[in-house]
DNA sequence: GAAATGAATGCAATCGTTTGCATTTAGAAT
DNA sequence: ATTCTAAATGCAAACGATTGCATTCATTTC
């Protein structure tokens, strides 16, 4: 068996309050040089493990946070992900990665799961459709961050970005190109983050006098199929937009497929402006304009935040980070020529 | 604070070894229909919650895995992660994801650390050179699955691929289209996978007769960077090569990179064959010629061994399995025209 | 009617560590 | 020499759940 506090007790002959002591430095307490000393030594001679599961048991402190999100395998969230672990890891945290697929129920089975387990915060992209469920958890004292996917009236922390500025501001691009006929593949559309980036699109649909045409907004999830029906749909209409503003990764994935399967060239039969950016857009046949978001910074926030409120429970306050996001201009988009 | 077994023991006025055993239904000992109702009603009535970090010290079992992988972030991982959280969701046991970046101490420090924290087993991609470390953690009976990276001379579970006939491949297939001269991107030269590629890539050149020079054979590392580098060293040549197998995701990113810079146009000035797919190969400006893996059943198979290990410790028997990839002829190469 | 059986539940130790309080010991102060 | 102080360490309970064994009680068997 291992190793245990006990066993290096009985060695040195003291008693195994006075290892825990020396060995997880306990400054309340003072021991001698001598002790302290001999009880290292066999502590390193037997390779000492501490059991941290009755360390954490016994703290109430797992050393760990749960990171909750739809899916890793989108380079978004895995983006995101990497750099929460890196984070964690540096604030001598573990992370338990938990995948929803965009499955609300499965989220809160996780949300359970978890602080049953005795995780010290969680970090959320959640797919819940509204608020409700953080109230209660709230009320836990569990602390958690959002990131990405909010909720405007939850006075929670947050990590979050600019999804109706940065949606405005695509169409508005497009709209300076000549187009009228906007099409914009949403995403799942309960999402309040979706909800947001549809608000600044309508915004500008209204200000800039363009189509107002509830047909051209297509699609309800988030995978390449969805992309790829959505996209269909809207070259199908018989009047087909001549831009499309694209909610999520692997969407434009899809709506690449359609459009080549359609016969389409980018961009002079269709314009595209994609949310967020991967390290393949570059090289893409036409390389797509962006919206992009900073993963690494999200992530660091979202850790510095939750590590925030793991060390001093009292503080009530909520922090709420928004992070700019980077339009990149590439080869997607082009003067409407008709 | 929380309810516990003993508050639900008080409410029904039994002793909270019988509420134990009737929640976490221990089937060697026979509890009265009556009390088993009148309890479940009061823990549903208090909405108990199971203290897991209790259950686990006592149980000596986490329902956890450990996950080490270089990074969640390259989407060769983050697939097989996304399939292995999934598999262990299934089976009941939460997912611990642990980043190295291709620093083998940092490795090694993870294992300690998930092992002290008591994961009941451990997948391993690993960054280690030699199979040294891995032997000891045999003997501390840790259940664990090396996946994609392997020892050759290491009997240890693990889920591999055909690394050394997938390179033989792509290179017979370049010289079948006439290229003599292959530069190898190879990625971190001490790996064991990278050794079999290395190998395979060797054999046909010595087989087919081609250019044997060990200048063709560039990098070493997996980033981005690394690739931009490497292929700008073999383009820099006084005899450059007219194909590369390039190994690692990123790498190939690098390589566009420097093709781009370089104003060579593929494949007509460059062929390439890259090893592992993605979503967005088939959309690229070449769309490029890959040796892909299937990510989804690495990553359950992972799990299922691992599953088996765990649930029969007794059995000292080693699973390996080595998974076949799929050759995606796409655009990237083409027969040498000089 | 005594003994045996068996069902249902209680008892108490245990997992490894931590921590408030008690105890010991040595030296200083009176 | 007695009391006081402080330093160093020991003691024991506690965290919440589990489990082998003991106990109780009712029922069956001879």
């Amino acid at each position: 068996m291992a190793v245990t506090l006990r066993d290096i007790a009985e060695k040195a002959g003291v008693h195994p309050s006075t290892v825990s002591r020396i060995l997880h430095n306990n400054q309340t307490v003072k021991i001698s040089e001598e002790t302290r000393k001999q009880v290292i030594a066999i502590a390193e001679e037997l390779d000492y493990q501490p059991n941290e599961l009755a360390r954490a048991f016994r703290l109430r402190k797992t050393q760990t946070i749960g990171l909750i999100i739809p899916d890793i395998s989108n380079s978004f969230f895995s983006g995101i992900s990497h750099s929460i672990e890196m984070q964690s890891y540096s604030a001598g945290y573990n992370l338990v990665v938990c995948n929803t697929n965009e499955n609300s129920e499965k989220e809160l089975k996780y949300v359970r799961n978890l602080i049953n387990r005795g995780v010290d915060g969680l970090i959320i992209a959640t797919c819940q459709n509204d608020e409700k469920y953080f109230l209660e958890l709230a009320r836990k004292k569990i602390p958690f961050v959002l990131v990405d996917r909010f909720f405007d009236n939850l006075d929670s922390n947050a990590v979050y970005s600019d999804n109706k500025q940065s949606a405005f501001r695509a169409v508005e691009t497009l709209a300076n190109l000549g187009h009228k006929r906007i099409g914009f593949l949403r995403g799942r559309s309960g999402l309040s983050t979706i909800k947001l980036r549809l608000q600044g699109y309508l915004d500008a649909i209204n200000l800039l006098n363009l189509d107002h045409d509830p047909q051209l907004i297509a699609g309800d999830g988030f995978t390449v199929e969805d992309g790829y029906q959505a996209t269909k749909s809207l070259l199908k209409l018989s009047a087909p937009p001549t831009a499309l503003l694209t909610s999520g990764n692997r969407i434009v994935i899809g709506a690449m497929q359609t459009i080549k399967e359609f016969n389409l060239k980018l961009p002079d039969d269709l314009s595209i402006i994609a949310y967020t950016d991967n390290p393949y857009t570059p090289y893409l046949a036409c390389p797509l304009t962006t919206i992009s978001h900073p993963l690494a910074e999200m992530g660091e926030k979202a850790v510095d935040i939750l590590m925030q409120k793991i060390h001093n429970p009292k503080d009530k306050a909520t922090s709420r980070i928004e992070v700019g996001t980077k339009f990149s201009i590439r080869e997607s988009i082009a003067a409407l020529n008709r």
